[in-house]
DNA sequence: ACCATCATGCGAATCATTCGCATAATGGCG
DNA sequence: CGCCATTATGCGAATGATTCGCATGATGGT
């Protein structure tokens, strides 16, 4: 088990190799190239944590998309998520979704204090053996999961 | 690791024990006790699988609390989750809260098909084992988790 | 019984997300 | 290179779950 730092920075190349893999998604189902979700996808690879739909129309507004609607947001990032350069996450906190980068990242887990909000990501292999161990019993083919562990944490206790 | 078959039906003394926990909390806190919570509390403990807000709405119309209101339910229901009466489920899936009983119930987590929906609830303690290890080596209470793993199951796979 | 406090019903308000539609951009094909 | 079918986008309205504010009713300690 260890804990995770804060994501490294995708750089460059890592963001031409993410858009690359959205443009195979893309011409596999037969979508056509847009600079809009290519700023959106760009805009969403700079975080380095958490982000939500807000903040990311925001900075977009900000930056090389001043016209983005956030229906538009909302249309895109399933499509990123689908084409791994994203994953939907903190879904246990309930306010509107979150989003963090998936691509070329180390898988992680989420520990969640309920208290006042902080958020340890850890990275335990131990626990996916056993959850692949449960979805090949089961006869499922493990596509996603959320798993969140929420609690106190040492500061926010007496 | 095993299957859990659907939760057996909570008998009465299991429902008095039950509204005895929830009398605890509710006198800990400071509360006043009402027919109206324990209607819910009732008609919540009788489910066996999970239910959303507005099915126990409805049933508790038909039944002993004809005019309860929904935003009544909305706020009994986190207090059941807090005396441990029920907890919240299915998160993953997204369209409205749904809840199941925890009380008197083996901890169990879901496998669930995202193509036909199709939920299967396990209990793994080698997984729990694991999951505590990580709250207590980051210093964290444990309070809750949301554990659920997605997938295609085989009656929707070619 | 009295009174402060909590609980409830009700409808309006919120908030994230989705929809419908008209318009603009894209890409394959002639 | 320009046409046409198709997809993408902006926009504002619609949705749907959940929450809020408030007036009224119920509860429990003194």
């Amino acid at each position: 088990m260890r804990q995770l730092k804060v994501a490294p920075i995708l750089d460059d190349d890592g963001i031409e190799r993410a858009l690359d893999r959205l443009k195979a998604v893309v011409k596999e189902r037969g979508l056509k190239s847009s600079s809009t979700r290519e700023a959106i996808a760009r805009a969403a690879l700079r975080h380095c944590g958490h982000f939500s739909v807000d903040e990311l129309v925001a900075e977009l507004r900000e930056g090389e998309a001043s016209e983005v609607h956030p229906a538009t947001v909302y249309r895109v990032l399933p499509l990123l998520v689908d084409a791994g350069l994203l994953q939907m996450t903190l879904v246990s906190l309930g306010t509107g979704a979150r989003y963090e980068r998936a691509f070329e990242r180390d898988h992680h887990d989420h520990l969640i204090c309920t208290s006042c909000g902080k958020v340890v990501e850890f990275e335990f292999e131990a626990i996916e053996v056993l959850q692949r161990d449960v979805a090949e019993r089961f006869g499922f083919d493990l596509t996603g999961q959320v798993h969140e562990l929420l609690g106190t944490c040492g500061a926010c206790r007496p």
